[in-house]
RNA sequence: GGACCUGUAGCCUAGCCUGGAUAGGGCGACAGCCUUCUAAGCUGUAGAUCGCAAGUUCAAAUCUUGCCAGGUCCA
């Protein structure tokens, strides 16, 4: 049962007015201040009343076999759910719905399509590049979670002045992944000092888009070199994709010149005075110094945007419902380029996610630069400082746990800031196991496991009027309020919020951890029957909320 | 020059969309709690002009405007 929708209906049964009292009904800030609450001030304006006074007045009148009381309290009506009620609502509901427990099923029969990561195929990924991947992952999750048929795509740029940088500076030599970075890095340089080089580069270029094949094939070494690189440091994250599309096939097929005939029939392609044809997109007023899209050289062969929208109005037509595309801050504007561009042409546009980047305490990232936090050596540091934490309690190495608590910890570290907001990644500070971090939400699930293996039999049914402690109510309301946070998580593929949600249970549970027994002689078999059960439906949603952040759940640590 | 995002204790962060009761957490600091279900935990103390200013409102961290600072972008 949904008490806020309850309590809204009571209200309308007794006042008759037109108000959306749904919105209006609140969390009190401590649960001794009740459940809910309703705030009298716009009733006041309606009824031309004080609002003391119409608490005072409509406190009373409020009657239901569920609800405990209703209580004035200065301008606020607070509502008090009888505690056996609550409980029982929400600890079977947890209980018959298991890992299923906050899923609105709300995408059930529906598609969605989720591109994410799609970062240069140039080098290791560092952690910043890594936040798109995590986000997108934990997206794509939750909306399997609510029911969504979904498919992942990572768009590969294989075709740009990067890669041709890469095989110049490669040269004969084969490559590795593990040497990429210092590659990229040492053939900027060297471009840098030596300006002439560039002219190789561009050559290498435009040899690979008139399909010489010796140069296709150098490039495809390279960028199968390095995907699969990725690939394997993503998957060891448990982030899979369904499919990989690559920029090059728009070198290949007939796509972007369809593409700039639909443009050329809006009226809006023209040649520029160099003979490259633009895109004009004044009508959208889009806050460009110049509202001209370039799509192809002189020579009328295709720039990347033009391939881009090329590729965006395939997926468009992809996909069957949601699509949606994870990009960082600075494709904000190009996106609504792109968007533009697809409008023009009657296409839906994707929905964008955007998230701001990593900073490191010194600056930026720059892969051009080599100052980068790779993700891997992240994952690596996370991982030998696991195993020195499992070494200390348990004598002995564990690499499977050590494993789950270090990418939960990267993980955690990385979703639990809202996307806007930078991060400003210090290694110490991601490598605190300790308050709000992924591992202090696995050690909490471990905790309530462990209480379960010992129970070893949680019952089906239990008197919840036992349950009386701050502790366990503060418990109960925060699990009861976990489909919302999904809900909301997906409406703004916010991440965070489940984040957020599952640490506030966390912390929920360890408080009642601490002041409530439940396997000790002294408790009452029926009040431990109840508090077996609050334990297992905390283990329950939390196994459920890390899960949607793509974070492992271990049963012991 | 223009556009978007961000600004909350020494540091990090929630709340802002949808205004409402005492601005929640965490790190770090300090003081406690393991012969009781895992101390990766818990309790307590200190620490906040919610960037600044004005406006709207009975009520502003939240809405509006201007300014300042950081991030991002503008063939």
């Amino acid at each position: 049962m949904d008490y806020k929708e309850e309590i809204a209906k009571l209200l309308k049964k007794e006042l008759k007015l037109n108000i959306d009292f749904l919105q209006l009904i609140e969390v009190p800030p401590t649960p001794e201040m009740g459940d809910y609450a309703l705030p009298c001030f716009t009733l006041a304006k309606e009824l031309k009343k004080a609002p003391q006074q119409i608490a005072n007045e409509l406190a009373p009148l409020f009657k239901s076999s569920w609800l405990d009381k209703a209580e004035a309290k200065g301008p606020y009506i607070n509502f008090f759910i009888k505690k056996s009620c609550f409980f029982e609502d929400v600890i079977s509901k947890i209980q018959k719905e298991k890992s299923n427990y906050g899923s609105s099923k709300e995408g059930k029969g529906k598609n969605a399509l989720v591109e994410h990561t799609s970062i240069n195929p140039n080098a290791s990924p560092h952690v910043g590049r890594a936040r798109n991947a995590l986000i997108g992952d934990s997206i794509v999750r939750i909306l399997k979670f609510q029911g969504y048929k979904t498919e992942t795509h990572y768009f590969v740029n294989d075709v740009g002045k990067q890669i041709a940088m890469l095989v110049y500076g490669a040269g004969k030599k084969k490559v590795t992944f593990s040497g990429l970075l210092q590659l990229y890095v040492d053939i900027n340089n060297k471009v840098k000092e030596n300006p002439e080089l560039e002219k190789e580069v561009f050559s290498l270029l435009n040899k690979l888009e008139n399909g010489d094949k010796a140069t296709k094939q150098k490039f495809k070494a390279i960028v199968d070199t390095c995907i699969k690189g990725q690939a394997k440091i993503f998957g060891e994250l448990d982030i899979k994709y369904d499919f990989f599309d690559y920029e090059s096939q728009y070198l290949w097929n007939k796509r972007t010149d369809e593409i700039l005939k639909m443009l050329k029939k809006t009226g809006k392609l023209s040649e520029d005075e160099e003979g490259r044809m633009v895109l004009n997109q004044e009508e959208y007023s889009l806050p460009t110094k110049a509202p001209f899209l370039v799509l192809t050289r002189a020579d009328k062969t295709s720039l990347y945007p033009l391939r881009d929208i090329a590729y965006t109005i395939d997926k468009a037509n992809r996909a069957k419902g949601k699509n949606i595309v994870v990009l960082g801050e600075d494709q904000k504007l190009y996106f609504q380029q792109v968007n533009s561009a697809l409008d023009l042409l009657k296409f839906k546009a994707p929905e964008a996610v955007h998230y701001a980047f990593v900073l490191l305490s010194d600056g930026k990232m720059s892969t051009r630069q080599g100052n980068v936090v790779l993700l891997e050596d992240f994952m690596k540091d996370a991982v030998s400082k696991a195993n020195e934490e499992i070494k200390k309690r348990y004598g002995k190495a564990d690499l499977k746990t050590a494993k789950a608590i270090a990418y939960g910890a990267v993980k955690y570290a990385m979703l639990k800031v809202a996307n806007e907001k930078n991060v400003t990644f210090d290694m110490d500070t991601a490598l605190n196991f300790e308050g709000e971090t992924g591992p202090y939400i696995q050690y909490t699930y471990a905790r309530a496991r462990s209480i379960l293996r010992k129970a070893k039999k949680v019952p089906a049914k239990a008197d919840y009027c036992l349950l009386s402690a701050d502790s366990e109510k503060k418990l109960l309301v925060a699990l009861c309020a976990f489909p919302e946070a999904v809900k909301a998580a997906e409406a703004h593929y916010r991440p965070t919020d489940i984040a957020q949600h599952i640490l506030d249970i966390a912390q929920a549970f360890n408080e009642f951890y601490h002041s409530c027994q439940c396997l000790s002689d002294c408790v009452e078999p029926k009040l431990r029957d109840a508090r077996l059960l609050l334990v297992s439906s905390t283990s329950i949603v939390l196994k459920t909320g890390l899960s949607l952040l793509g974070i492992d759940a271990p049963e012991k640590m």
